[in-house]
RNA sequence: GCCCCGAUAGCUCAACAGGAUAGAGCAUCUGCCUUCUAAGCAGAGGGUUGCAGGUUCGAGUCCUGCUCGGGGUACCA
C-alpha cells in the first residue's frame, strides 16, 4: 500500500501547519483543518490564525501571513494557500492531487477508505435487546438499523465484530405472555373467557393459541401453569422476530439468555464478591447497592425484598462482566433513551468489582414517535397499539426503511408520519442514491456494448479537468474522512448525508458531461471517474445496508 | 422538584470540535428529454435557528434563566 496516499490531505495540511509552529516554537496548539462550507475558500481551512492571535498578541491577519510565507515550497498536493480576512488560511488542492486520489480510489476498489484502526481487534454490539412478549415495533426498527450499521462501521474499519441480543425469558412479562396464550387457547376451546387488560392484546397470541390447540387439544385446559403456554409463545414470537430482522438485513451471531446467568451462578457470584468490597448493605430487607461511590447514581436496590428476585441491575451487571471477560477491545451498547438512568449504576457495578470500563460505550439513541396523518400514536406491546416492524417493511421495503432510520442523528426524535412515508415512497431520497448507482451501472453497460474496456486501467485522467470531475474526485476523497469521523462519532447519518452529496454531484456532472460520446481518451478518462463514483456508492450503500441496484 | 435529549424554511431533517453568505429533500412556482436511465438537472419563493440575557474577534453550536415536546427519576425491564 502507498502510504503517502492512505494519509488524509486534512493530515498532511494539519502537519504541514504543525511544522511550522515548531519551527517558530508555539506548542500545544489544537490545530483544526476543516471544509469550508463556501467553495470559493477552498478544499480545507484552517482559523487557526485566529486562536493564535490572543496568545500571540497579534492580529489574526498578521499571524496568518507569517504562517503562509514560512511555506517556503507549496507541497505537490497543494495549487495554493491563500489569507483570508477575518484570518482564515484557505488550502487549495491541485488537480494532480485529486487525480491522485481519483487514482487510489480506483485501485482500492472496495477497500478505498478502510483503516486498520480496528486491525485484530474484537468488538461487541449489543442492540434490539427485546423480550420475546411480541413483534418488533418500528421503534425497535431504529436500534436494529442503527446498531448493525455501526458494526458494518467497526468492521469496515477492520474490527472482528460480534452481534448480540440479549434477552430474558424468565420475568413477569413472560409470565403473563403465558396466561395470555393461555386465555386465547380458552377462547378457542370456547369458553366465555375475558382478556384481563393488562394482558397482552395482540393478534399473535391467537396464532400461539391456535397452534397448542392443534398439538394439544383441549388436555391443557385447566392447566393454566404450563410452561408450554409461554414457551410455544416464545418460540413463535422469536422466529418472527428474527424473521423481521432477517428481512431488514440484521443478522446476529449471538442470543444471551439471561437465564443462563443464574444457572451459570454468575448473579450470586457478583453479590458475592460485592459483599466481599464492602459495596453492599441491607436496608428495610432488600439488599441495596453503593452505586454512588463508583460513579453511579445514587444507591440502588439489587434484591428485592417484597418478592425474592434480583432488580434488573444485578443480571445486567453480571451479563456485561461476561462481555469483558469474553475478551472484546470494545464493548458498544446501543439502547433506547428510557435507559439512560439505568446504565451508569450497571458500569458502576463493574466499577466495584475492580473493570475498568473505558472500553464500553453507550448509545442512547431518542425514540420514534410515529404520527398517522398528524396524530401521534401511543405504542404499547401490551395494548397492541403498535406498528409493527414488520409492517413497516411490506409498505416501504427493505432499503427505504433502512434509509429513513439512518438519516437522523441518533438523538433527535424521530417523528415518522406513516402517511407521509407511503405517499413520499416514490420521492424517498434514498432512490437518488440508488439512482446514480444504477445510472452509473447502465452507462458502463453501454460502454461494454460499445467494445470499450471498463477495467483498463490505463486511461489518461489528466484530460479530467473540468470543474465538475475535480469536485467529484474531491467529494471521492471526502469519503475517507467520513468513514473516519462514523467511527469516531458513531453516527451512521454523516454518511447519509455524504451520499447525498456525492451524487448530487455525479447527477451534476451527468448532465453536463457525456461519458460516451465524448472524444475517446476522454471517454475512456470519465468511464474511470464515473466508476470510482460506483464504487464509492456501493461501498457507502453497503455500510447502510442499502442494495445498490444495477438497474432501476 | 431534580436529571437526560430535543426545538432550525409550510413539513421531515443537515450544519463534523464555536467560524466566513444556516443547507437538503418533500410541498409551491418556472424552464430543460431526437443524444450514456427525466427516480434527473437548472432556477424562484420560503428563516429574528423556541424566548430573554450573557461569554467573544465571531454563537444554530458554549453559559444562565424561561416556554414547549419526549424520556427518566421504582424493590418495572
Amino acid at each position: 500500500m502507498n502510504k503517502k496516499r492512505s494519509f488524509l490531505d486534512m493530515e498532511k495540511i494539519r502537519n504541514l501547519l504543525y511544522e511550522i509552529l515548531k519551527s517558530k516554537s508555539i506548542d500545544s496548539v489544537d490545530i483544526r483543518v476543516e471544509r469550508p462550507k463556501n467553495p470559493e475558500h477552498g478544499n480545507f481551512s484552517t482559523n487557526l490564525p485566529l486562536l493564535l492571535s490572543k496568545r500571540l498578541k497579534k492580529g489574526p491577519l498578521e499571524i496568518a501571513r507569517e504562517i503562509v510565507s514560512s511555506i517556503d515550497i507549496l507541497p505537490p498536493f497543494l495549487s495554493k494557500v491563500e489569507v483570508q480576512p477575518p484570518g482564515f488560511i484557505n488550502f487549495f488542492l491541485s488537480p494532480r492531487e485529486l487525480r491522485n486520489i481519483l487514482k487510489e480510489a480506483l485501485e482500492k476498489g472496495e477497500d478505498f477508505g478502510k483503516t486498520n484502526i480496528g486491525k485484530s481487534k474484537k468488538a461487541l454490539v449489543e442492540f434490539v435487546s427485546a423480550n420475546p412478549t411480541g413483534p418488533l415495533t418500528v421503534g425497535h426498527g431504529r436500534q436494529a438499523v442503527l446498531g448493525d450499521s455501526i458494526a458494518r462501521i467497526l468492521e469496515f474499519h477492520g474490527y472482528n465484530v460480534e452481534r448480540e441480543y440479549y434477552y430474558n425469558d424468565a420475568g413477569r412479562q413472560m409470565r403473563i405472555l403465558g396466561y395470555s396464550t393461555y386465555v386465547r387457547y380458552r377462547q378457542i376451546l370456547g369458553y366465555n373467557e375475558l382478556m384481563p387488560e393488562d394482558y397482552y392484546q395482540g393478534e399473535y397470541i391467537f396464532d400461539v393459541a391456535k397452534k397448542i390447540f392443534e398439538e394439544y387439544g383441549d388436555s391443557l385446559k385447566d392447566d393454566k401453569e404450563n410452561p408450554v403456554f409461554v414457551e410455544m409463545a416464545e418460540r413463535m414470537v422469536f422466529s418472527e422476530i428474527r424473521n423481521t430482522l432477517k428481512r431488514l438485513g440484521v443478522e446476529f451471531d449471538s442470543f444471551y439468555n439471561e437465564k443462563d446467568l443464574y444457572e451459570k451462578g454468575s448473579v450470586n457470584s457478583v453479590i458475592e464478591r460485592l459483599k466481599e468490597k464492602g459495596a453492599l448493605y441491607e436496608k428495610d430487607g432488600a439488599l441495596w447497592f453503593k452505586a454512588g461511590d463508583y460513579g453511579g447514581t445514587g444507591d440502588k436496590v439489587l434484591w428485592k425484598s417484597v418478592v425474592d428476585e434480583a432488580t434488573y441491575r444485578l443480571p445486567d451487571i453480571a451479563y456485561h462482566e461476561t462481555k469483558i471477560k469474553r475478551g472484546y477491545d470494545l464493548i458498544i451498547d446501543i439502547f433506547g433513551a428510557d435507559h439512560h438512568a439505568t446504565y451508569p449504576d450497571v458500569l458502576a457495578g463493574l466499577r466495584a468489582l475492580g473493570y475498568d470500563t473505558d472500553n464500553i460505550v453507550v448509545l442512547l439513541h431518542q425514540f420514534v414517535t410515529l404520527v398517522e396523518g398528524g396524530r401521534k400514536i401511543k405504542m404499547s406491546t401490551r395494548k397492541a397499539t403498535y406498528v409493527t416492524l414488520s409492517e413497516l417493511i411490506d409498505e416501504l421495503g427493505k432499503d427505504v426503511v433502512r434509509y429513513f432510520f439512518l438519516m437522523r442523528n441518533m438523538n433527535s426524535h424521530l417523528n415518522f408520519d406513516l402517511k407521509l412515508a407511503r405517499t413520499e415512497g416514490e420521492e424517498n431520497p434514498v432512490y437518488y442514491l440508488q439512482y446514480a448507482h444504477a445510472r452509473i451501472a447502465s452507462i458502463l453497460r453501454n460502454a461494454v456494448l460499445r467494445g470499450m474496456d471498463t477495467e483498463d486501467c490505463t486511461a489518461n485522467l489528466d484530460l479530467l479537468n473540468e470543474r465538475e470531475s475535480l469536485k467529484l474526485m474531491d467529494i471521492i476523497g471526502e469519503f475517507k474522512e467520513i468513514m473516519q469521523l462514523c467511527l469516531k462519532s458513531y453516527e451512521p447519518h454523516h454518511l447519509t448525508t455524504y451520499l447525498q452529496k456525492l451524487a448530487t454531484e455525479f447527477h451534476k456532472f451527468y448532465t453536463v458531461h457525456r461519458v460516451l460520446g465524448a472524444e475517446i481518451e476522454l471517454s475512456k478518462a470519465r468511464l474511470q471517474l464515473v466508476k470510482a463514483v460506483k464504487n464509492v456508492l456501493k461501498s457507502g450503500l453497503g455500510i447502510l445496508g442499502i442494495t445498490a441496484p444495477e438497474q432501476m
